[in-house]
RNA sequence: GUGGAUGUAGCUCAGUGGUAGAGCCCCGGAUUGUGGCUCCGGUGGUCGUGGGUUCGAUCCCCAUCAUCCACCCCA
């Protein structure tokens, strides 16, 4: 197959047969974002490879050895975006959208890894995120919170996703945790696996995660994460549990729970699910106060979050939570016989849609027998099928089938079958 | 990046060292203008790709590509 033509390894088609269930999702996603009143803004895929090495952090996985980087035609680094925070606040600083202000805004869009594919881990997969500037205190982080536990209540996901909680204390807290931390692991180098010892340097914190339950003790034994928060993002995450509680909104404190972006402080989140195998985290998120400073803005304090889209729908299929109405996708199949069906079955369609814009209407093309068409209305999935036969044609009448009852066929004028059709155009689309 | 499993019709899968089958789908007919159910018939495959062993490979061997699972990492 070496030679023929395919996708890239990882990136994916999106077939017809899903495209209505992404457009559920996405739809979803709209409404939700204009029910908190944030507006969307759009990046380029394709940044400045050092906007992403200044961000994230040299030293992750993701700059270390999963970005696409490339050279442009003059010789410029660019690397397509693996993540979207970085891009927003490089074009919100660009803009003067911080001047001043705050801001409450979100993106959809691809996003690349160059990883191992997995299911629910794609080279190319998509990211729906948020991210709020300028407001420091815990109402914004709660509100953040708030946004995607509403989310997963209008899919229906809400009772089976757990919302994870930390706090990584201020960059200075963290930094200087880090230190204690690697000093306790060097310390016990000896009972370091190879795993952790590969990450004393790039990720300490993750040792803490470890499955090996050789080092269970030595874990156990760790400085905590949560013990040497600072006293400002203390009250900062207390605050923001008590709002939490305050609005019903369970959560698990999990001290070990670190971001891979370096750029996070303070409050970080995620939503987690077990009904996805290894790939468990749907969205996650959190604070990142330092980071349009670290981009050569005005210092601005910001928090967001970002989701997979891919996993989440995922994870609507796996719980058959799609709606019924997200798959259909037609109202009525118009089918004409005779010398002269064509033109009086088109003609009918754009009659139809003229009068009820909102009405999704195919007409028959192609030919076939009258038994082929009818099955074809059939399987359209359309409610009603529109016969236009040559005793129609001469009278100007039209036979209406309803494909999904027993109902006797009718024969109506044009006038009459607005009427009978008004209810499915103005009916709800999932 | 590491380890493992799997690639046969559009889909889900049988199968054999002598160049392939089922079910579903699709098309046609039984039913000259009435779908869904039933019955009958039909289209469709360089058996992932390249090489090797062999008189002969879809099958055995090697490589490669892809998918899946776990690790790693992450959304």
């Amino acid at each position: 197959m070496s030679s023929k033509l395919q996708a890239i390894r990882g990136m994916n088609d999106l077939l017809p047969e899903r495209s209505p269930l992404w457009q559920y999702f996405e739809d979803q996603v709209r409404r939700l974002m204009a029910r908190y009143g944030y507006l969307e803004i759009r990046t380029p895929t394709l940044e400045q490879t050092a906007l992403f090495k200044r961000s994230i952090g040299e030293v992750t996985d993701i700059v270390e050895k999963e970005m696409y980087t490339f050279e442009d035609r003059n010789g410029d680094s660019l690397t397509l975006r693996p993540e979207g925070t970085a891009s927003v606040v490089r074009a919100a600083i660009e803009n003067g959208l911080l001047h001043n202000q705050t801001q409450r805004l979100w993106y959809a869009g691809p996003m690349f890894r160059h990883e191992r594919p997995q299911k629910g881990r794609y080279r190319q997969f998509h990211q729906v995120g948020v991210e709020t500037f300028g407001l420091e205190g815990p109402d914004i982080d709660a509100e953040v919170i708030l946004m995607s536990a509403r989310l997963w209540q209008q899919l229906g996901l809400y009772e089976h996703v757990q919302l994870e909680l930390n706090s990584l204390g201020s960059a200075e807290a963290r930094a200087a945790y880090r230190q204690q931390l690697v000093e306790y692991f060097e310390a016990h180098h000896d009972q370091l696996d190879d795993d952790a010892r590969r990450r004393l340097h790039s990720n300490p914190m993750r040792i803490l995660d470890t499955k090996n339950p050789d080092m269970q003790t030595l874990v156990e034994g760790a400085p905590q994460l949560i013990d040497h928060l600072d006293a400002e993002s203390q009250a900062h995450f207390d605050a923001l549990r008590t709002l939490l509680d305050t609005i019903g909104i369970e959560y698990v404190i999990n001290p070990r729970l670190v971001r891979g972006l370096d750029y996070y402080d303070r409050t970080v989140f995620e939503w987690t699910t077990t009904a996805l195998g290894s790939q468990g985290t749907i969205c996650a998120g959190g604070r990142y106060d330092g980071l349009v400073e670290q981009l050569g803005g005005r210092a601005t304090p910001a928090v967001g979050f970002a989701m997979g889209v891919e996993r989440l729908i995922l994870l609507l299929e796996t719980l058959a939570l799609i709606p019924e109405q997200a798959h259909d996708t037609l109202d009525v199949y118009v089918m004409a016989l005779g010398d002269d069906g064509t033109r009086h079955a088109l003609a009918l369609g754009e009659q139809l849609r003229s009068r009820l814009p909102e009405l999704r209407v195919q007409v028959h093309c192609g030919g076939g027998s009258f038994k082929s068409r009818i099955r074809r209305a059939d399987r359209s999935g359309a409610r009603y099928a529109l016969i236009l036969g040559e005793e129609e044609q001469r009278s100007g009448m039209v036979g209406v089938k309803d494909l999904r009852s027993e109902a006797e066929q009718q024969t109506l004028d044009f006038e009459t079958l607005v009427t009978t059709l008004a209810p499915c155009s103005s009916a709800p689309r999932a």
